[in-house]
DNA sequence: CATAATTCCTACAGCGGCTGTAGGATCAAC
DNA sequence: GTTGATCCTACAGCCGCTGTAGGAATTATG
């Protein structure tokens, strides 16, 4: 299984190859969520397969919404591989309720906006429902949707 | 209609008629969404009812979704009652748009997760479904999810 | 083999939309 | 008169990057 001695990657090639840039890369390895690499005698980062999986690992779960405190405590865990996943289980359940409830505040947005725009029916701004609806926090159906933000 | 001469209210007063804290107001001040108040001889800020107004219609949108620059703009149409109102129209459209995109990529998300964690049925962390499922996108049935961070 | 184009390096500033901190000045209540 | 709340400015920090400047090293082409 240890076929180790392949020849290393440069940073830009770790990013082809994991579709992460190279300035993110970089970031990671500042904020300590990959570890730093050998370099070479002049001071490139070289890069092994394990990289590319570890950074393939963290780009996923970015995709998925995670946060990197998550990814950081997921990838300290998968590199535990006879430990109990249950940790590994509550972090995606966790993950999986806020998508769930962003979802749910998003629906009220679309709801709202839907409405502003479906009573605005061109004409004047003195009469735009959706400026009477915004200085108007009274004519909302959906009540509070405060502190909805940021995206 | 014009009863303008209120006793002007202080930032903090301003702050609870309008639910956006003390530090947010001068923030939109420094940044040009609401305009400079007059001082007081102590140089503390003294605000009237139209303050009140754009504030409420700033926190409105924001609620919504609204950047800070939709709602400049948004702002500035408000001023011109006697505008075509199709260019809010087209914001209050965008957002929509925005918002819906959002939601659809949230719910490949929550797709995905749920799989995850459906197939993960307790045990070691080396048979992890979402470990694996992490460490492979190729088991995703979403395929591309790419940035559809950040949140 | 010389040159040109690309890749790489570090360090730091900036994005959006705030929030928090430090260190004061002023005001209202008792 | 004194305490405590409120206000002021100025600046740093949050997240997760992205962009810039100014070099050094490597790779591709003539």
């Amino acid at each position: 299984m240890e076929r180790s001695a392949t020849t290393p990657l440069s940073i830009g090639k770790l990013s082809e190859r994991t579709g992460v840039k190279v300035t993110t890369i970089r970031y990671y390895e500042s904020i300590g969520l990959i570890k730093e690499p050998p370099r070479s005698p002049s001071g490139r980062r070289l890069y092994d397969e394990e990289a590319v999986q570890t950074l393939s690992f963290v780009r996923h779960g970015r995709e998925l919404g995670f946060s990197i405190e998550a990814i950081q405590k997921l990838l300290g865990l998968q590199s535990r591989p006879d430990r109990d996943c249950s940790d590994v289980n509550d972090i995606a359940t966790e993950q999986l309720v806020q998508i769930q409830q962003r979802i749910a505040q998003l629906k009220a947005l679309e709801t709202e906006l839907k409405r502003m725009i479906r009573e605005c029916e061109g004409g004047q701004i003195g009469t735009c429902e959706i400026i009477d609806a915004l200085n108007n926090h009274g004519t909302c159906i959906t009540g509070e949707h405060e502190r909805v933000l940021p995206f």
